[in-house]
DNA sequence: TGTGACATATAAGTCTGACTTTTTGTTCTC
DNA sequence: GAGAACAAAAAGTCAGACTTATATGTCACA
């Protein structure tokens, strides 16, 4: 993905903000911008644009006399695309996930009866092609294929919301689904019924059927919390 | 609110930011940190670290020899606390309003079930003294106690869930429900069947009934979104 | 012993100017 | 007209001097 090393100030935070993220720092540790400029091998202006964005994702907080202090975990702005790379990254990623997975369980049920409602002819044509697509890669150890049309498939249900905050969590979505991919339990070819679901879910939406399509969706997400023994019942 | 002017890179972020939301500068548009760093007369220093808050925000791209330009709208981290405050208070107000009330009604029903199974004694009872707070204020004109009451009912459930994205989302809800009693449709008593709803909802908090606290909030919302003529059926 | 005012040290904040690097657009040549 | 060399423009980087807020320690006084 964006590969984020834009200019000094970017390769700093690539290195800091994982610390930070991974308690390598602990909340109310005190940091000093001249030490980190020093310890980075950058100037004071580079380290002290990082803690300014750092400060922006309420990671730390910059005040006088006192130093660069990491604000308690509470407070980080964990929907921060960055703050959600790092942690992923992580020691906590397995935490990381289960909060991402309920989060995708309450948006995306809601996000697909808005898509029976909103989503253009383009929209749903792509949509039954993603659906075609993981039918095609769901045998056969295509795992990597399947996965393409998978993300591709929910980044075109959350667009189609019309809803932008829905829609911005697509790289949330494709980030979750890969890590599922890469790195948890998916050894074998994808369950069948999700597959099936997933037509079906294309298929409500092209009809127009809201309820239908939220339902469905429903079943899909309340598979992915179940992955990771999240119970739902 | 958080006066958010720390530091002069503060103050001009609380100018510009508003600017680009507010579309003054179209997506595309060009600045020169040197020509803003004169505008708005502090050195160039102060201005790239404001522009390094507002590239962290997705709402700008830095590139060398070219400038600063605004990215698309779509780029834009719509969750950023501060990017939502500062669209909250210009000309899309009611768009983002709309927004952040869809995603309330994705995530509240689902967090208030999470907190009928995860929520501890105290919180509870912090619930049922929200509820009752809501009921002493929900006839004579009383909005503004109503409104504290309201407020911290929801924050209590999104914080309740354990979900820590759900946590976060505590602020947003809180503008939210500010806009309404403030700018928006509530001149008079709040509707009592919405009152009664919170109640219950309290109620089933406390007898760990999660799917009967998710259908009432849901109701809950669903009555938001009435209210902004969003239908629901 | 406690409390207040005052002094001091500290780290962030700010400004300025010089220099470097990347990238775009032009121009020159074949 | 295509490609290479060149020049200009804007961000990027650095170093150093200075300012300002503020936490903390000191000391007099009650």
């Amino acid at each position: 993905m964006t590969t984020r090393g834009r200019g000094l100030h970017g390769h700093v935070l690539e290195s800091l903000g994982p610390a930070i993220t991974a308690g390598e720092y602990p909340p109310g540790s005190v940091l000093r911008t001249d030490e980190l400029a020093q310890r980075f091998e950058v100037s004071r202006s580079v380290m002290r644009e990082a803690v300014r964005v750092l400060e922006s994702m309420y990671l730390v907080e910059s005040r006088r006399r006192v130093g660069v202090t990491v604000r308690p975990k509470a407070e980080w702005n964990v929907f921060d695309p960055q703050v959600i790379r790092w942690r992923l990254a992580g020691a906590d990623r397995p935490h990381q996930l289960r909060s991402l997975t309920v989060l995708r369980s309450a948006v995306e049920p809601i996000a697909a009866g808005l898509s029976a409602r909103h989503a253009t002819a383009a929209q749903c044509a792509e949509l039954t092609e993603c659906a075609l697509g993981m039918v095609a890669n769901s045998r056969g150890h295509k795992l990597e294929e399947y996965l393409v049309h998978d993300v591709a498939f929910h980044r075109v249900i959350l667009n189609a919301s019309g809803n932008e905050m829905f829609a911005r969590l697509g790289d949330v979505v494709a980030e979750v689904l890969a890590g599922r991919t890469h790195h948890e339990v998916m050894f074998e070819d994808p369950d069948p019924a999700a597959v099936t679901l997933h037509v079906q879910v294309a298929e409500a939406v092209r009809a127009g059927d809201a309820s239908r399509a939220e339902e469905l969706t429903r079943q899909i997400t309340v598979g992915a919390l179940q992955e990771l023994d999240i119970l739902a019942p």
